[in-house]
DNA sequence: TCCTCAATGTAGCCCCGGCTACATAAAGTG
DNA sequence: CACTTTATGTAGCCGGGGCTACATTGAGGA
């Protein structure tokens, strides 16, 4: 019995170790289609701001994400997000939206419900975002 | 302008990573109130178990948990707590089980809550967490 | 044209959280 | 008492994400 219990929870915390190998990747992609949209370019540069790290840590960053098929490097015009890359920075994005609508709709500040979106919004199941969009349907 | 989003979104991903970096700690201190409160011991072996990872990870994780004052090793029994220990994991529990119960009131499974919690509840603001709880107490 | 400077890339280090393989200590059991 | 098993500890590797310092490159001004 003790044994089944661990064997959930060990489950529960693979599942967020997952969670947060993913999360990088989800956050660029939807960071680069952003960029694009807004200006056309992404730029190592811009990247550089908006995660607050240095340059090097974006390059390396990008790398694994290209190897992964999200992005392609265009010469000299920056990253642009290939079709997968670009399925999931809509899926990342609607995601974002919704958590950040809902908990707004819960009584948290704008920004505060901006910042604790960015953190959650990776640990989130179908069940839970389906809930969260009922939520907010049966409050309009 | 531009500038101004990327150093409000920089601060952001900075807050996550930190709340990264402490999820280890509060998971091990929680586990640790839970072993000691069920069985009176905090083994090595249990917390091995728990969270599905090697007995070296363990190991090495509960090092750097006990250099920051949070727990103790006693001889031949394991580990407890310290006083900051203590309430750390009061904090962490009464959390979780507000994040839980909230998940729960939106409509969410019980394992399926038990689950998102587990990642998200390190990424909530007081004020979110206090919104939690008004919906909670207003949905009774 | 040339030269400088900003942007990008590379080398190499740190810490953390995985891991396996090996070493020791404690507890059972013949 | 000796032997095996179980728990814990150590050594050392990997990959990811952080960094600084140095190299290259491409665009624009003198």
């Amino acid at each position: 019995m003790s044994a089944g219990a661990s064997r959930k929870s060990a489950a529960r915390h693979d599942r967020v170790r997952r969670q947060h190998s993913e999360e990088l990747a989800e956050d660029y992609v939807e960071a680069i289609a952003e960029l694009l949209e807004k200006s056309g370019e992404a730029r190592v540069k811009d990247l550089q701001g908006i995660f607050g790290v240095s340059h090097v840590s974006v390059i390396r960053a990008l790398k694994r994400i290209e190897e992964r098929g999200l992005i392609q490097r265009e010469l000299r015009k920056g990253y642009t997000l290939t079709e997968s890359g670009k399925s999931m920075a809509e899926e990342s994005a609607s995601r974002h939206n919704l958590v950040v609508n809902f908990l707004k709709a819960l009584g948290v500040s704008a920004s505060q419900a901006e910042a604790d979106a960015e953190g959650m919004e990776h640990h989130l199941s179908r069940e839970t975002l389906a809930a969260m969009k009922d939520f907010l349907s049966s409050n309009e």
